[in-house]
DNA sequence: GTGCGGATTCTTTTT
DNA sequence: GAATCCGCAC
């Protein structure tokens, strides 16, 4: 075994060991096999892979181009990367840590034949998936529909199988896509999946190359992705797992918890290890947590007993939002006059605002909350991901640019004749002849132009970062995807998210709304997964946590039959504060639009 | 700014 | 099938 490597970070590294407890050391430094680590909410997981890395690189002597670790999001990989850059001595190289899909264009991209082939954007899937539909005469609202059921079965490993209409316009979808000469994100999988359980010479080879895999939120993978892990990795190897099965919530997109056991099964004789003692949440949103699960011991905080769980309902939506906003208003320390002449009494302390999140099941329940928010001056930010470059307006950009550069026109053209106004798609051929031979700022500046966007826009700030920052060969589509990222956070605002965007991320003070029969759980779906959901909401709350039930009738056409969510009955109710609303206050519900009429 | 009609979305969503 | 959004005409 190779001398220890890089003593500049060895110090360090010791401190950062002693600081682990038992279980998670034990995890960090396991030898020999598989590993599965099960790791609750606020256990230490991110540390634990990190460190893990680390130690194989700088303890263990392996070469850090032998080491892969897979999360499922740009933003889990990016974090883990820095924190490999700060543990890792400095002349080492840092191994690669990517996403699945990451992975997966990146090995396609490798082979022969394939070297031009790109990853199609979300709108762009969408696009084709409509011609698909269209040349087998559908009913366009089952479009819908069968666009889920499409997506849905290409999760699986092998294919499920289809409606036979959904069938045809799956293979003719799949052809306009190699038409093209692009992915879709399911294809990434699929094909990474397919190359390498058809080719027993390039899985060893892969397998020979990568001893030591290393896979976070495990629980998450889909049946492609485990097929695909099952080819990383031999059943020798030391391949580690991270996840939490109580924390698996992707169900209706083919996920399972099914595959931590399978994975013991497959990789058999597996280590399991768990991490119990939780660095996150109070003794009391712990209890409250599984208390949901059915489960009464297991995870022990070591932060506290905690103050009580504050329960409120309320008649009517706006009401809740209402006492929402006045809460975070009071919890950040005041920022309007009426806070401070209502005082703060029981606050014990005060908090930023990017440290408050207020979570829901669904993303329309989110808009009272904003309403009031806006309405009070106070900032916050929706965490409603979309596709970045619809969101920003630069759609219509990024295919011209594409268009002009000529990589793959006809595609590009097909989508800029919906994207574009008449007038404007007349002139198209005007502007690929005027901006030919263009390229950089020029070709920027000539479409936005062609554009019409204003000098000082959003869109023209971007264009003007891809001119300077991105190389000439960067697609603008790419460049949006990660600065969309950078551009998110930092900010202090209140977060508004969905309960499925805030697995993984903490907060010290959480709300968590629309506690309604109806809506948690969500009519018509597994009651498990939605058990798990309210797991994963209560478990963000770092300090304080709050739940409310908004009493709201209807939800997207549908009726809602009243009454509080069944799971806060599985509440010990000795955990929560019940308070009584104070009727006059919170009652009127008044859209902030009606304003603008004083 | 208003109003109309057609398109699109609809629970959760990353890539 | 209802709600919302978007482009377009006024």
């Amino acid at each position: 075994m190779d001398a220890p490597r890089g003593i500049p970070a060895m110090e360090k590294f010791d401190e950062l060991m002693n600081g682990l407890d038992a279980r998670q050391r034990q995890a960090v430094t396991h030898k020999g096999g598989p590993l599965a680590v099960i790791a609750g909410p606020g256990t230490g997981k991110t540390r634990v892979l990190t460190m893990r890395v680390c130690y194989l690189v700088c303890f263990r002597g392996v070469d850090p181009s032998r080491v892969l670790a897979i999360t499922f999001t740009n933003q889990a990989a990016g974090e883990i990367r820095e924190r490999l850059r700060s543990l890792l001595p400095r002349d080492t190289s840092p191994p690669r840590v990517t996403t699945f899909h990451q992975w997966a264009l990146d090995f396609l991209k490798g082979l022969p034949g394939r070297e031009d082939f790109n990853p199609v954007d979300e709108a762009g899937a969408r696009d084709l998936l409509r011609q698909a539909a269209s040349r087998t005469n559908m009913d366009p609202r089952a479009f819908y529909r069968m666009a889920e059921e499409i997506s849905l079965a290409r999760q699986h490993w092998p294919l499920s199988a289809l409606e036979e209409d959904a069938e045809r316009v799956l293979d003719e979808y799949v052809s306009l896509l190699r038409k093209y000469h692009l992915w879709d994100y399911d294809d990434l999988i699929l094909e990474a999946a397919e190359v390498l359980t058809g080719d027993k010479d390039l899985r060893d080879q892969v397998r020979g190359s990568l001893p030591h895999v290393l896979v976070d939120e495990f629980q998450d993978v889909s049946p492609a992705q485990y097929r695909l892990v099952r080819c990383l990795a031999q059943a020798a190897s030391e391949i580690t797992v991270i996840g939490d099965p109580d924390q698996a919530i992707y169900g209706f997109r083919g996920a399972s918890p099914e595959f931590l056991r399978e994975f013991q099964r497959d990789f058999h004789p597996v280590t399991t290890l768990r991490l119990k003692s939780c660095y996150r949440c109070p003794q009391v949103v712990l209890d409250a947590a599984q208390g949901v699960l059915n489960r009464d011991k297991g995870l022990e905080s070591r932060v506290g007993q905690g103050k009580k769980i504050v329960f409120r309902s309320f008649r009517h939506p706006s009401a809740e939002a209402g006492w929402v906003a006045d809460t975070i208003e009071k919890t950040a320390g005041g920022l309007s006059f009426d806070a401070i002449n209502f005082g703060r009494a029981g606050m014990d302390e005060t908090m930023p605002l990017d440290s408050i999140a207020v979570l829901f099941r669904a993303r329309v329940l989110g808009n009272e909350v904003s309403d009031a928010l806006a309405r009070r001056g106070i900032p916050f930010q929706r965490a409603d991901r979309r596709d970045p470059l619809a969101e920003l307006g630069l759609l219509p950009a990024h295919h011209l640019l594409e268009a002009a550069r000529d990589r793959n026109r006809d595609y590009h053209l097909g989508r800029l004749s919906r994207l574009l106004d008449k007038a404007k798609h007349e002139r198209i051929w005007f502007f690929l002849q005027r901006v030919s031979g263009l390229n950089g700022a020029d070709l920027l500046e000539e479409t936005a132009t062609f554009l019409g966007l204003e000098r000082d826009s959003a869109q023209m700030m971007i264009l003007k970062r891809f001119a300077s920052e991105a190389g000439e060969a960067a697609s603008l589509a790419l460049f949006c995807r990660n600065e969309a990222d950078l551009l998110d956070i930092k900010v202090e605002a209140v977060r508004l998210m969905s309960l499925h965007a805030a697995k993984g991320l903490e907060f010290p003070v959480v709300f968590l709304i629309g506690c309604d029969q109806g809506i948690l759980p969500w009519e018509g779906v597994p009651v498990d997964e939605e058990q798990r959901l309210f797991y994963v909401g209560l478990t963000r709350a770092a300090r304080r946590l709050y739940l409310s039930a908004s009493g709201r009738k209807s939800l997207l056409g549908r009726r809602l039959a009243g009454g509080f969510s069944p799971f806060l009955r599985a509440i010990p109710s000795h955990l929560l504060e019940e308070k009584e609303q104070k009727a006059s206050k919170y009652r009127k519900p008044n859209k902030p639009r009606q304003r603008s009429l004083f």
